[in-house]
DNA sequence: GCGACAG
DNA sequence: ATCTTGTCGC
């Protein structure tokens, strides 16, 4: 698929300062509400681990229906200039397409600009896929961002997609609570604090804990969920829960991590 | 000046 | 992100 908003394309010559205009542009045009045409209920991870469990009324039977496509997103590095991008497309929890393209990584590693270095790949990657998606999963911020426009953000408002952010480590805002020690499930809201653009108190995103070690000394720390374009915080979170099988990342997430590895070492041009 | 920062 | 063995636990 192709960008619909062309002007986003990120464009690493642009110098910081009119990077930064452009993501409040870009925050401008963001959806943070649910605005999707993808049944929840129907994005789930896997039949056999998946932890969606659908109400047993008699009538429904996978309506051989439109189940939606959600697209599983991540990077990896081949060069010290060379990134590639991995997308998973899934199905019902099943690997329906992949897709990958080879880019060069123009500028460095900037906390708030992640988009302008690893959006090129991304977007030559959707060049390559030929579903259409319904749902984006990408591996870092969405609103949960200075500016309300991290990676999520900007590469699904410049593709309108639905999507949403999941990153491993927070980049702004503040938990209402503690994020430790959270039971798998459990999930806590990341409010807007002076950093963020949006009114403070605002919730931009959520922890998700998506897997926790039942007993003993060995914790798994929580996701971090924002919403990307089109899907509310709550939503975000929903969703992610509903791709999780049993590891910590979100299956969509965790086959795209495995893909770029895969790539590193059979793509090594 | 100090603190803080996705991948 | 990336460089990497062993190690703890179910």
């Amino acid at each position: 698929m192709e960008p619909v908003h062309p002007e986003f394309v990120p464009d690493a010559s642009l110098d910081r300062d009119e990077m930064e205009a452009l993501q409040r542009e870009i925050a401008t045009e963001a959806v943070f509400d649910d605005d999707f045409a993808l049944d929840p209920s129907r994005v789930c991870a896997d039949r056999e681990t998946g932890q969606q469990e659908l109400g047993a009324t008699g009538s429904e039977e996978s309506a051989a229906g439109d189940a939606p496509v959600v697209v599983g997103v991540d990077q990896a590095f081949l060069d010290d200039d060379r990134a590639v991008s991995a997308l998973v497309a899934l199905r019902d929890g099943e690997v329906i397409e992949r897709a990958h393209a080879v880019a060069p990584t123009e500028i460095p590693y900037i906390p708030g600009l992640l988009s302008f270095r690893e959006g090129g790949a991304i977007l030559a990657g959707f060049r390559e896929l030929s579903v259409e998606p319904d749902l984006a999963v990408f591996d870092g911020s969405g609103r949960i961002h200075f500016r309300e426009a991290g990676l999520a953000t900007h590469v699904g408002v410049t593709l309108d997609v639905p999507s949403v952010g999941v990153a491993k480590n927070l980049l702004c805002g503040r938990p209402v609570a503690s994020t430790d020690g959270l039971a798998e499930g459990d999930r806590v809201a990341i409010e807007a604090d002076g950093d963020v653009t949006a009114p403070d108190g605002t919730v931009i995103g959520y922890a998700v804990q998506s897997r926790q070690y039942d007993s003993p000394n060995r914790y798994v720390n929580p996701l971090i969920v924002s919403p990307g374009h089109r899907v509310g915080a709550e939503t975000a979170a929903d969703l992610v829960l509903s791709c999780s099988a049993g590891y910590k990342l979100p299956e969509p997430t965790r086959l795209a991590d495995q893909y770029a590895d895969d790539l590193k070492a059979e793509v090594g041009d």
